[in-house]
DNA sequence: TCAGTTGTTTATAT
DNA sequence: AATATAAACAACTG
């Protein structure tokens, strides 16, 4: 599920029930997910710090406290989920916080992805270097410079992390289908006016999206009809189109995004 | 049994 | 150098 809406309901998760918390402890029920640092190493690391304000940038998640910081990448099917202590345990809880009032649950079934440790701000850079501006707060003009020069599809430009943090295989799909532009153009191919389209339009799709904490499915939007393998196209009842790009399904309407 | 899944990285080819 | 593709990671569903 995880894409930049998850990502920011997983961050008011933290903000809500771990921001002036104390980590009585950290239990690591499967150190599969850890990344970098092992499971004692966290623990002694977080006992006794206190959750401050979290921070999101693209599908991070990053976990600041008055000590260290915890990132979080939620992969595929990741979440997070506050309980209080008694709740019966899932079976994907993979790292439990356990604070001075219920738990952080860390949860996950594939765990391709996982939690790494950053003991210094100059840490957090490091891992997040190659990471591009958020996508909900990049700036336009931003947005379109890092778009010209850059070739190949426009989705998987779009969903390219190093270019723009956030977007994932879903949310491409919807922009574009929302904008009228195929996900197959070149992006090279973009002029002004579509760039304006697309970025405005990216904005609109994401502000829709960030207050329901994932990509909502939608009867007018695409998301409503792509898990039906016949559905027509919300828009204009054309049948959809599915194929593979850059080794994604994706879904669009040949009439609507002609390309 | 087989294909597919909302993410990322790596190897290989173009 | 930059893109494109496939595979791998791991677990589960239809």
């Amino acid at each position: 599920m995880p894409e930049l809406p998850d990502v920011e309901g997983f961050r008011r998760v933290l903000a809500e029930h771990g921001v002036g918390r104390r980590i009585e402890r950290v239990r690591v029920v499967d150190p599969g997910v850890l990344r970098g640092v092992g499971a004692g190493t966290l623990d002694r690391a977080l006992r006794g710090h206190r959750f401050d304000e979290p921070e999101r940038h693209g599908k991070w998640l990053l976990a600041h406290t008055d000590g260290p910081t915890v990132l979080l990448h939620f992969g595929m099917t990741g979440s997070l989920h506050w309980c209080g202590t008694e709740a019966a345990p899932h079976r994907h809880d993979r790292v439990i916080f356990v604070l001075d009032r219920g738990e952080l649950r860390y949860r996950d079934m594939r765990k391709l992805q996982g939690v790494r440790l950053a003991h210094e701000p100059d840490e957090v850079a490091g891992l997040l270097a190659k990471v591009g501006p958020d996508a909900l707060s990049v700036t336009r003009r931003d947005f379109t410079e890092r778009l010209r020069g850059r070739r190949g599809r426009v989705k998987s430009v779009l969903t390219d992390q190093s270019v723009l943090a956030g977007l994932g295989n879903l949310l491409a799909d919807e922009i574009l289908w929302q904008a009228r532009i195929s996900p197959w153009t070149p992006v090279d191919r973009l002029d002004d006016a579509r760039r304006r389209v697309l970025f405005d339009t990216m904005r609109r799709v994401l502000r829709a999206a960030v207050p329901t904490g994932r990509v909502p499915p939608r009867r007018s939007w695409l998301t409503g009809a792509r898990d039906s393998p016949d559905a027509p196209c919300p828009r204009c009842g054309t049948p959809l189109s599915r194929r593979r790009l850059s080794g994604r399904g994706t879904v669009w309407c040949q009439r609507c995004q002609p390309g």
